[in-house]
DNA sequence: ATGACGTCCTGCCTGC
DNA sequence: TGCAGGCAGGACGTCA
């Protein structure tokens, strides 16, 4: 389940690998992965495009390519793109083959075939409505305490919720807002509007150290992650609660919970993080 | 406008 | 032992 930092991770791996060579043909083997345009036009127009720079958004990876055109990437839950030598197995779950210019290839896979992969030329960048409008950048100067405190008034909704909407915060997921509540001492029922001021900023400060921990440790990898390089990450050993119901919390000792909010299960420590 | 919930999909795990 | 069913969750569509 890539959030931020594991996309931040692909990002980071794949830039040195890719950055200045070109697409070289395309294979399709699961045409419904691109979104747009539709898949003959799509190997038709990447080909010979250059790879300038890879940048991220959010959870979306965009590979910026010549002739003014972008790459768009989702990995969604189970997706990977990874840097290969041409003559790899293909995995069974290898979806779209990008053939590059060294002979090497770029591979798309995706167990769960919800990721997605968009063509378009920047100046129809906007209409990618879940790319246009995200949030701001949690790790850039304009997530603010300010901004968090603004968003979160007059929002009659829980906080976890909340977190995960791509449109408030760009990149939470619900591996890092466990953890960030966590930290901020939140439980991820409480509504919105009755955090503290001090709550908001602990929060603030737990959502900004758990993303960079785990892009300094190369992201998490729960069940399917790898980065660019077919690499798992390591930050899933130092995860506080998530995943680890029963067991007991690093803070005070009682037993993590494990509970449906939202729609998704979420661990807390039912002791730090008090319903109120 | 806002929040709740179903949908997509495969693999893994549990329980009968 | 084998199989059915539940669960995992990012984003989007639909509904109230």
């Amino acid at each position: 389940m890539p959030e931020l930092p594991e996309v931040e991770t692909v990002r980071q791996t794949l830039q040195p690998k890719l950055a200045g060579l070109k697409f070289c043909g395309v294979q399709v083997y699961l045409p419904k992965m691109i979104k747009t345009p539709e898949p003959e036009q799509f190997i038709k127009e990447i080909d010979g495009k250059k790879i300038v720079k890879l940048s991220r958004r959010g959870k979306y990876l965009i590979l910026n390519l010549s002739d003014q055109y972008t790459l768009v990437v989702h990995l969604r839950m189970t997706g990977s793109l990874v840097y290969c030598e041409n003559g790899d197995p293909l995995s069974k779950h290898t979806h779209v083959v990008f053939n590059l210019s060294n002979g090497a290839q770029l591979r798309f896979t995706d167990i769960r075939q919800f990721g997605q992969l968009w063509l378009v030329p920047n100046a129809s960048l906007d209409s990618l409505s879940g790319l246009k409008n995200l949030g701001v950048e949690p790790l850039e100067s304009q997530f603010t305490r300010d901004y968090l405190k603004k968003e979160l008034r007059n929002r009659h909704a829980r906080i976890k919720p909340l977190l995960l909407d791509q449109t408030i915060i760009a990149g939470l997921g619900n591996i890092y807002t466990d953890e960030a509540l966590h930290r901020a001492k939140i439980n991820p029922e409480r509504l919105a509007t009755t955090l503290t001021p001090r709550e908001i900023a602990s929060l603030y400060n737990a959502i900004r150290a758990v993303l960079q921990e785990g892009i300094e440790n190369k992201g998490t990898t729960f069940r399917n992650f790898i980065d660019g390089e077919g690499r798992a990450g390591n930050y899933q050993e130092q995860l506080q609660v998530y995943s680890r119901e029963g067991e007991p919390c690093s803070n005070c000792g009682k037993v993590i919970v494990k509970k449906k909010v939202g729609g998704r299960s979420s661990y807390y420590c039912p002791s730090c993080q008090k319903a109120k």
